[in-house]
RNA sequence: GGCCCCGUCGUCUAGUGGCCUAGGACUCUGGCUUCUCAAGUCAGCUACGAGGGUUCGAAUCCCUUCGGGGCUACCA
């Protein structure tokens, strides 16, 4: 059927807050298929609920996708041949459906009030029937409509239900069937002529020739009404888009992801020092994976290995552990270019150094050593701290451990020998540190290296201890030791 | 309540009638390695929601049941 056109696909979220992990692992899925199948993606912003939506999310939403590369082929911003891309910009072309829907006889005016329209609900409830309007103004005569304007009634217009059911397949859950008398009659357009969801999602994936849509599940049930609204619009059924119900991603406790179990932010996570490749990674593992026991893919692999018929039908949880392992993985994995660049501007913001150049050129020599001991970008900071501070100082909770006789004889020795040491490198330290305080003292090294340690560096936990000293230098380290005495 | 979707280790998953006494990863526990922290490495814990069928044989097919979720808006 389709198997000749372009595949056309898009993510089309409607900004009513920041995009969650939800929206994105949705987004990601939208741009692996588009990619995969060679074929466009598309970025529509649904923002038809003008209470709701702001130019301030809608703006994050741009630059999330952006962060994460999921760079789009048609859009806002980079246009394309079927904008706008906005559905706030495209209001007269769904006033022109909703008229032709009302002059072809698929949809209708309704007057009912919000408060008859709860009553109705109220009834059904209590007799146990399917909710649903009660489609009591299918029919008005001209008399009735004309008591409802003089009433000053404002009609909403309402989508006429025929008799029957809809059933379609759904990619990944396959045939899917409602039957009508559980999909009601359902509002195009509000009673100021606005469009809702139903009306501009169909419309725009007609016009903007869509060929898949591949979106969360809590949409499933919308789908007959979309597909009712093609037909209103007379496209025949082998140019309906292929549907994809992807799979929820649930919180921590099976509840839907909140603030409360897990941060859902993309936001959160970058200032978090997570890689975009790392939760773009770790995402495409919820309700996906390539097989064969695979799981770290790059964005090439995944866009080379994705396909719809691997992606699940049930719900995933989302957790924080497992995306920690990934980013600490791909941290792992980064060049040192990558990992330079990526560290600069946590550092800078964390205040530990400004930017010069010399402060990188030591950044540089210093990222090696704490590579594979991170699982975020934040944790750079702190870890190198003690190479570029001012006011060096020992931590609070480890000043007590290098308090003792034992700790002050191992520093006063470690500083009498490192002080006549010619060639200040770490292996020129390690050997005279392990001869003085292993050999001569019979010291567990643990014990003797670790007073150094903190003498140093300032904490019990810090990069490898030798190399520490050799970047820091030789004056200052014999400083702190003697500092510490 | 009604309609729809879903159900393999704690979590993400592999698995499409025999390769499954169910594999991998994360977490957790223990060991090795080790200058701390990591990383690495070895081992261990733990799952087919339940009950019926079909079949020589079922995690895989069918039914029922239980559980979870979504929708039920002039939200999306």
């Amino acid at each position: 059927m389709s198997s000749t056109k372009e595949v056309r696909v898009r993510f089309a979220p409607s900004p009513t807050g920041e995009l969650h992990v939800g929206n994105i692992r949705t987004a990601l899925f939208d741009w692996a298929y588009a990619r995969h199948t060679g074929g466009r993606f598309v970025f529509r912003i649904e923002d038809t609920d003008t209470d709701r939506v702001t130019d301030e999310y809608i703006q994050a939403a741009l630059g999330t996708l952006r962060w994460l590369g999921l760079e789009w082929d048609e859009g806002p911003e980079v246009g394309g041949p079927y904008g706008p891309y906005l559905q706030s910009q495209r209001l007269d072309i769904y006033a022109k459906y909703a008229q032709q829907f009302l002059d072809t006889g698929f949809a209708y005016h309704c007057y009912c009030s919000a408060e008859e329209l709860e009553a109705v609900r109220e009834a059904q409830r209590a007799a146990n029937n399917a909710p649903g309007y009660n489609a009591h103004c299918r029919n008005l005569t001209p008399e009735q409509v004309a008591e409802y304007l003089t009433l000053g009634r404002k009609p909403v217009v309402r989508m006429l239900m025929p008799e029957g059911s809809t059933t379609f397949t759904d990619l990944i859950r396959g045939e899917v069937s409602f039957d009508h008398n559980f999909v009601p009659d359902f509002v195009l357009a509000r009673n100021d002529g606005s469009p809702l969801y139903t009306l501009a999602v169909a419309v725009d994936d007609v016009l903007m020739k869509i060929t898949h849509v591949l979106r969360g599940e809590d949409l499933l049930s919308s789908t007959p009404r979309q597909i009712r609204v093609y037909q209103a619009m007379g496209v025949a059924p082998e140019d309906y888009p292929l549907f994809a119900h992807l799979p929820f991603v649930m919180g921590q406790d099976n509840a839907k992801l909140s603030k409360r179990n897990g941060e859902v932010s993309i936001a959160w996570y970058r200032e978090a020092g997570y890689l975009p490749e790392a939760i773009c990674n770790y995402l495409a593992l919820l309700g996906w994976s390539p097989g064969e026991d695979r799981e770290d893919v790059t964005m090439q692999e995944l866009v080379e290995l994705f396909t719809v018929e691997r992606v699940h039908s049930s719900p995933a949880r989302f957790d924080m552990k497992k995306l920690e392992a990934i980013n600490g993985d791909k941290i792992r994995a980064l060049t040192p270019e990558a990992f330079l660049n990526w560290s600069l501007p946590f550092l800078t913001r964390a205040g530990v150094i400004t930017g010069r150049e010399s402060e990188v050129a030591l950044v540089k020599l210093a990222l090696p050593i704490i590579q594979e001991r991170i699982t975020t970008l934040a944790e750079i900071p702190p870890m190198l701290k003690f190479l570029f501070t001012q006011d060096f100082a020992v931590a609070q909770d480890s000043l007590s451990k290098i308090a003792d006789e034992q700790s002050k004889k191992v520093l006063q020795v470690s500083l009498d020998r490192l002080t006549s040491l010619a060639e200040w490198s770490h292996e020129g330290i390690e050997g005279v540190l392990r001869a003085a305080l292993i050999e001569e003292l019979a010291l567990k090294p643990r014990v003797a290296f670790g007073a150094v340690r903190i003498a140093v560096t300032g904490s019990h936990i810090s990069p490898p201890l030798f190399e520490s000293m050799e970047l820091l230098g030789k004056e200052k380290s014999l400083e702190r030791i003697k500092a510490s005495l």
